[in-house]
DNA sequence: TGAACATATGAACAACTGTTCATCTATTAA
DNA sequence: TTAATAGATGAACAGTTGTTCATATGTTCA
C-alpha cells in the first residue's frame, strides 16, 4: 500500500518505477566525484591542455601559472577518478587523457556553454 | 624573449600556442558552473529523472525523499545553467531536460563510472 | 473571497574545496 | 656521492556549498 501524500500528479507506482532506472548510489556518487572533478577552472584547463597533446607537470605549470604545488593536487584529483592517466619518462611524469569518455564530456560541456551567446 | 625558468621539456612559444587553444576564461568558468551544477547527488537524480519524463516539482520531491525546499533550490541551479527548463502548466510547474547536451553529458559520466568494475 | 495546494526564496550553519607553504621523495647527471 | 631538477603530499586557512527551517508568492476551486 502506498501513500499518497500530496501532489495530484503523483503515482506513486509511477514514480518507484521511474526511480528504479535511476543509477544506485555508488555509481551516482561516482558520477559527482567525476563532476566535481571537472568542476575547477585549474583542473578544466589541465583537461583542455592534455587534449592537445600529453604534458609533464612542469609544463602544465608553466602554462596555468600556478604554483607546482597546485598542478600536483589537480593532477592527483583527475587521476583518481582515472580522467588522466600517466607515464613515467626519464625524470619527467607524463600525463595524459585517459579516454575519449573525458574528451567528449569537456568537448559537450563546451558546445553548452558556447551555444549561450 | 621569454623566460625558460625550469623544466627541459619547456617550450615556450609552443606552451602559448596550446593555451590560444583552451578555452577563454569566460568560457572556462561557465563550464565551471555547469559541472559544479552537475556535483551533487540530488540535482544528479533530478536530472536521471527528468531524463526519463518531464516532471513536476512534487514528484521529484516524493521520488527523492528530500524536502520540497532542497528540490526547487536544486532545480533553481540547473535552470540558471539553462540545464533544464520549466514549463506552467496549471498550479504545477514542469521541469524538463533542456537539450540533447545534457543528456550526453550525464551518459557520458555513467558510461565512464560504469566501465571501472 | 478564502482555504488549500504548489513552488520559490532568504537565512544560517556544518561540511567541504582549492590554494599556498613547507617539506619530502625520486631521478638524473656530474 | 652529491647537487639539481621533477614531482608529490600534508597542513591550514579562506572561501564556497547543500541542506533545512521559516516564510513568502502564486494558482485553483469552492
Amino acid at each position: 500500500m502506498f501513500m499518497q501524500d500530496k501532489c495530484d500528479r503523483v503515482n506513486p507506482e509511477k514514480i518507484e518505477t521511474l526511480m528504479q532506472k535511476v543509477p544506485d548510489s555508488e555509481n551516482i556518487t561516482r558520477m559527482s566525484a567525476v563532476f566535481q572533478a571537472l568542476q575547477s577552472d585549474t583542473r578544466l584547463k589541465i583537461l583542455f591542455l592534455l587534449r592537445q597533446k600529453e604534458m609533464c607537470v612542469c609544463e602544465l605549470e608553466q602554462a596555468l601559472e600556478v604554483t607546482q604545488s597546485a598542478v600536483s593536487h589537480g593532477l592527483r584529483t583527475l587521476r583518481q577518478l582515472d580522467l588522466v592517466r600517466v607515464r613515467r619518462e626519464g625524470k619527467f611524469t607524463v600525463y595524459y587523457i585517459a579516454d575519449e569518455h573525458v574528451r567528449t564530456l569537456i568537448e559537450m560541456c563546451l558546445e553548452h556553454v558556447e551555444e549561450k551567446t
